[in-house]
DNA sequence: GCCGTTCCATACGCAGCAGTATGGGTTTGC
DNA sequence: GCAAACCCATACTGCTGCGTATGGAACGGC
């Protein structure tokens, strides 16, 4: 009684774009692997039919969501730092938004565990590419020469990557809240270089 | 011409253990989810009818295939480090070896991915929580109170582990060798707490 | 209201893997 | 050297997913 209910919401007919963020979805929720036309055409409320007018195939599928993907995710997480100017203070705050916005991370997650297709792996790279400069650049604003900024950059990456494999399945989940937070709060501490001391 | 090879080297029969080294191979080159009977069979020069005499089914083949890799893992990695006392060096050299052995870094690698896997979860639980415990005693012994050596066990942990994950598909690979090293050095330096000064 | 386009259902063939049944070959105990 | 345990091949069934073919329903222009 879920599985039809989808497709009567949006009254009857789907669009390329629907099939594609149905693919999303199901990389958020189960991985790439379990992105196959039949499971997706059984939620969406309709046969393999209606698929294959809209795509030739299932990578086609697959090549169109991390399509969308890949235009939507720059807004998503690094969007909302545009404004503050000081780079720890905008470290501090993606530190911050990233330990506790999960759920935006999830599709980033399983794409990483699909690095080796074809298809994921060059996405994956560009996305990755990116955030690292990002990364390199607020570091290096904060005093770090160019190589100690960009290490840190992969650095801090590497952690956050780690982050989201780690997260989901490991320890007791809300009895440790606030002993996360000071986690968090030592990640930040570690990871960003103090302010430079005032020449005496 | 070279699926038959393999079993023509032992003469004839084969074990449970040879099955389940198999699928861990398996599991190292191509992930958890190719662990699947007739392929394994093939590559091991038999057919099924040789699998479903040693193992019920494939959850039970994975199960002692993940049995066998837990109970081996220990040596693996943190047994090189029984000999070295001090602990910031003992930190530096598991930084090193993990930098440069990736390959028995492989299969964890590949479990984490699969963490969502009902028999998989439990073991990374395990074997993640022991490995954590290490890291947190040995930051304990450079001189970092007790939460703050559990934290920086986490972070380093973290960086680890997203360090497996970004490493083979990511960047030009050997072009930056001595790039490379200069990473390992900075972490080492970041994460790594210095000697205390002694007291003038 | 007619027709062409758009969208989808049904029904098929094909391939790969799980698991079962059964019989045959090989080794081992004695 | 014989019987029993051991190990494996062959030949099935069943399930699931990919892709194709074809016809029909709904929607749009006019």
């Amino acid at each position: 009684m879920n599985d039809i209910a989808i497709k009567t919401e949006r009254n009857g007919r789907l669009s390329a774009e629907d099939w594609a963020q149905a693919a999303l979805d199901m990389i958020a929720e189960q991985g790439v692997a379990a992105v196959a036309v039949e499971p997706l055409a059984r939620r969406l409320g309709v046969t393999k039919g209606s698929f294959y007018w809209h795509f030739p195939s299932r990578d086609a599928l697959l090549a169109a969501a991390l399509e969308r993907w890949e235009a939507v995710e720059q807004e998503t997480v690094f969007g909302q730092l545009e404004a503050v100017s000081d780079p720890r203070q905008r470290l501090r705050k993606l530190f911050h938004v990233v330990a506790h916005e999960v759920k935006p991370h999830k599709i980033y997650s399983e794409l990483l565990k699909a690095l080796d297709h074809a298809a994921v792996g060059p996405v994956i790279e560009r996305v990755s590419q990116r955030r690292l400069e990002y990364l390199a650049a607020s570091f290096r604003q904060t005093g770090l020469m160019r190589t100690d900024a960009q290490h840190r950059a992969r650095l801090a990456y590497a952690a956050y990557v780690g982050f989201l494999q780690l997260r989901l399945q490991l320890h007791n989940p809300r009895l440790a809240q606030d002993e996360f937070e000071a986690y968090v709060e030592h990640v930040m501490d570690t990871l960003i270089p103090p302010v430079p001391a005032p020449r005496a």
